[in-house]
DNA sequence: CGTTATGTTGAGTTTATTCAATAACCGTGG
DNA sequence: CCACGGTTATTGAATAAACTCAACATAACG
């Protein structure tokens, strides 16, 4: 039996007891496999579940009238996803699968149970999700008061951050494994621009690239550059009472 | 006895029980007054408090290190405040009074409580909360993919929105209350742009201005103008269970 | 092996910023 | 009531940042 990577994510957080395990990885239960691109929720779609990110990387986005896009937020496994819709009758966000990915549909009636049997779960839920919020925070402050050049620097220090806490093997050097368009998407730039900043950062000796891999170089200059601030040390639950 | 304004704001989606009301009402218990200006809650400062706001408007706010300044959403009454500490050891923002204010404390301690007195409360906590990061990915859309003139424009359609939720004798006209550099930090544009483009949607004659107060003139246009879209008609909760 | 998507680079244009000067407004104390 | 200093609003001119368009290179893929 395998061990649920959003029960281990939860876990990194809160000492969860047997039961409180058991609880959250029942609702890995109906898994479902994505292909590379698949669509797993459009905007606009009615929806009652929740998805928990299992294996893959996704991304969530808007499409504007005039075509173009916002990517909101990119997902690596343990995330929890969908939780926007939560509260409508339909998605306001678009689901799709960045690379071949495995997700397990969490229906709201599982939700609510769980509130009852595990009210600290609950709870440690509404407080998780709070770090997504903050990531969008992040972005949005990045979006409106720093340069291109910082953007897609800030980008990168966040995908990097992001791939290590799913796997600790990586270092300074990861893939990518977005396309300029992709990233010109996320912080609101044009491919071409997105280009440039790329290949300025490396001019300045902050990054290399070669073939789709990226590796950091001057990691102290490239977080300078990126404003990086790093919330994951403050992350603190012990306030929640103890488990059942 | 007044009614609570957060459980106002609630009811206004769930039909609360009168124990499910009384609990909410409990919450309102340590009431605190801000003068305009004030700072309720400062980044990086610790807390172990969530506030609701029961009367008055604040912001919420980060810093840069270049001295600029990205505010993230302004909140009105009935707004839970300070929801983004939740899992952290201190606040990732600054919360500020914009006019007088009321709020009420309410310790982690209570919401653990709440959780287990009312687990399903605690659910629409969470689905309601949602709301607040939807105002966040609209504000990142707008910043990441439209033009300034749309920006603002989103902005002014933002806030009367968010009047008219408190007081419904609002209807075309209202006082702004935010100076352009406000506007600005908002927006992610200089207060001499914003300027620039209230005049401009002034001249197109989507918008009037008289001391401080903004008259829609052209509905259909400005909504247009900001890419509006309505969540609020999508808000759907019945799927929670019965109450207590 | 062609076809399509992606990446790269230059030149010219648009958008928004910066700097600077002036005007209107606001609260405070005389 | 008015004078005064500080904040806010307005406008113009020059500058900088990012975008568009276009051409071409390279990689990915059936």
């Amino acid at each position: 039996v395998r061990s649920g990577c959003f029960a281990d994510f939860v876990g990194r957080h809160v000492d969860l007891t047997t039961t409180e395990r058991a609880a959250l990885l029942r609702l890995e239960d109906r898994v479902r496999p994505l292909r590379r691109g698949a669509v797993l929720l459009r905007a606009n779609d009615r929806t009652t579940d929740l998805f928990m990110l299992r294996r893959g990387v996704m991304m969530s986005y808007v499409l504007l009238d005039d075509g173009s896009r916002q990517i909101l937020r990119f997902h690596f496994a343990g995330d929890l996803l969908g939780m926007s819709a939560l509260a409508l009758r339909a998605s306001p966000e678009t689901l799709s699968a960045m690379t071949e990915a495995e997700v397990c549909a969490v229906d709201r009636m599982q939700l609510n149970q769980l509130a009852v049997d595990h009210p600290r779960l609950a709870t440690a839920l509404m407080a998780l999700d709070q770090l997504d919020r903050l990531a969008l925070t992040d972005r949005l402050t990045a979006l409106g008061r720093s340069s291109a050049r910082s953007r897609v620097a800030a980008l990168l220090v966040d995908i990097r951050q992001r791939m290590r806490a799913v796997d600790d093997t990586i270092t300074d050097r990861f893939t990518l494994g977005l396309t300029q368009e992709e990233v010109g998407d996320a912080t609101g730039l044009t491919a071409v621009h997105v280009n440039r900043m790329l290949r300025q950062l490396e001019d300045e000796g902050l990054i290399a690239r070669e073939n789709g891999q990226v590796t950091v170089v001057d990691e102290t200059s490239l977080m300078r550059a990126a404003n990086f601030v790093d919330h994951g040390r403050n992350v603190d639950l012990n306030w929640l009472p103890a488990g059942r």
